[in-house]
DNA sequence: TCTGGGGTCCTAGGACCC
DNA sequence: TCTGGGGTCCTAGGACCC
């Protein structure tokens, strides 16, 4: 059986943690840039809020109901989320982190109403332990586990936790295609279109006409709605690839502006790709305008190049880094976005040597540099930007990470 | 005026191999 | 005139997720 752990609101439970004063009003964490709405408090959501809306079409309605708006503040969502992950890992005996805010348990042995139990105890503790909300799904499948997670979030006879089993038809019939997980906006209208209107539907339909239909992706689905396991249990455990991109604030032409900002990135890229123990073989750069800009401003573009060997180096990703942004580079364009890509990842231990490149190891001068940042010192590449390019108005403080920002309570 | 960032998996098609 | 069969690897693009 399968147990998924899903906190409720994440970035704004997260936010109403250390500002009791938030609680109980429409609250929305805006993504970076603060351009679109990324989590949204029960009242925001009550008031029609869309996940994923930009922040511009519902700041008015917002500001009329007396809500809050926040910049995301990863470092405190991160934080919490390790907490409350380290309360699952303490309780279960096998755990998989899916995303920051949910993890899905595998569990055997006790009968489901024993895990049930469990859950509620479970909830409870990380309620009390971090202020966080979490919902709880059981089913003998994941898919099935989320359908059980997302009916605990929104029906409160649930009291946040809910087992449904294999055979669980009358509610596959009330439950619409597109709430379905692994359905998402293309496929749901072609199912649409072909008759499956509800999770029910899909379940019954013959998996050969699945598979022609939508692949193994599609038979997937079904059976896992039957309650037959299909999805991989072991999470791939490390990274393929490492991006950092920013939307910019306003567009820029200038091209020593885009390198800067570019350089940022990539110094920031490498330093994740490092702290992971890993090189890279590959860079990418990406370059475009608005997504929204009128045909003739339209400009989107990526390359790639292969380096001689994989590498930690921050001077050799800058290096391959700048000469893609020379090739991609075409003036008269107000660009828009532009990110990093560090790709052919593997870790550091398992790199081949080669005749060239006899000696495989952590770059020494990258480690002091790490080692300097991780200490509060300012050192960078003199090519990175020094002012941010893009817009982060109103995050809040670093309660649990930062010791200047700690709450006091009195 | 204003529209995020970071991932994974699958598939088809091309290049190449014996 | 007639031109096989069975593979692997890589990449781009499309779909999905949070």
């Amino acid at each position: 059986m399968y147990l998924l752990f899903d906190c409720n609101n994440f970035f704004a439970s997260c936010e109403q943690v250390f500002r009791p004063d938030w609680r109980h009003r429409p609250l929305v964490v805006l993504s970076n840039n603060d351009g679109c709405v990324v989590s949204r408090s029960q009242e925001a959501k009550q008031m029609g809020i869309a996940m994923g809306e930009p922040y511009f079409k519902c700041r008015e309605r917002l500001e009329q109901a007396g809500g809050i708006a926040c910049s995301a503040n990863f470092a405190l969502y991160s934080n919490l989320s390790d907490r409350i992950m380290q309360i699952l890992e303490e309780s279960l005996p096998e755990l998989h982190q899916y995303s920051i805010d949910e993890a899905f348990a595998i569990v055997s042995q006790r009968s489901h109403c024993d895990w049930l139990d469990e859950c509620r105890k479970i909830r409870h503790k990380i309620r009390r332990w971090t202020g966080i909300t979490v919902s709880v799904g059981l089913a003998p499948t994941k898919t099935l586990a989320k359908l059980a997670n997302e009916l605990a979030k929104k029906k409160p006879e649930y009291k946040g936790v809910l087992h449904l089993p294999a055979d669980c038809d009358s509610v596959l019939r009330r439950t619409p295609i597109e709430d379905i997980w692994g359905v998402g906006r293309r496929l749901a209208p072609r199912m649409h279109g072909l008759g499956i209107r509800t999770a029910a539907g899909l379940a019954a339909a013959s998996l050969d006409w699945l598979r022609q239909r939508f692949g193994v992706h599609g038979e997937r689905l079904a059976l896992e709605l039957r309650g037959v396991s299909c999805l991989e249990d072991e999470p791939v455990n490390t990274r393929s690839q490492v991006m950092v991109s920013r939307s910019l604030k306003e567009g820029i032409e200038d091209e020593t502006r885009l390198r800067e900002a570019l350089c940022g990135f990539v110094e920031k890229a490498a330093r994740i790709l490092r702290s992971e123990a890993l090189m890279a073989s590959q860079v990418y750069v990406v370059l475009r305008t608005s997504r929204y800009a009128e045909n003739s401003q339209l400009y989107a573009a990526q390359q790639g190049c292969l380096l001689p060997h994989p590498t930690d180096d921050t001077r050799l990703f800058v290096k391959a880094a700048t000469e893609l942004l020379k090739a991609l580079y075409r003036p008269g364009y107000p660009y828009r976005k532009i990110g990093v890509l560090l790709a052919d990842l593997q870790e550091t231990d398992s790199v081949q040597p080669t005749f060239d490149h006899p000696q495989v190891a952590p770059n020494p001068l990258m480690q002091v540099l790490d080692k300097l940042q991780r200490e509060g010192h300012q050192v960078h590449f003199a090519n990175k930007a020094t002012e941010p390019l893009w817009r982060c108005s109103q995050a809040s403080p670093c309660y649990t990470t930062r010791w200047a920002d700690i709450p006091e309570a009195w």
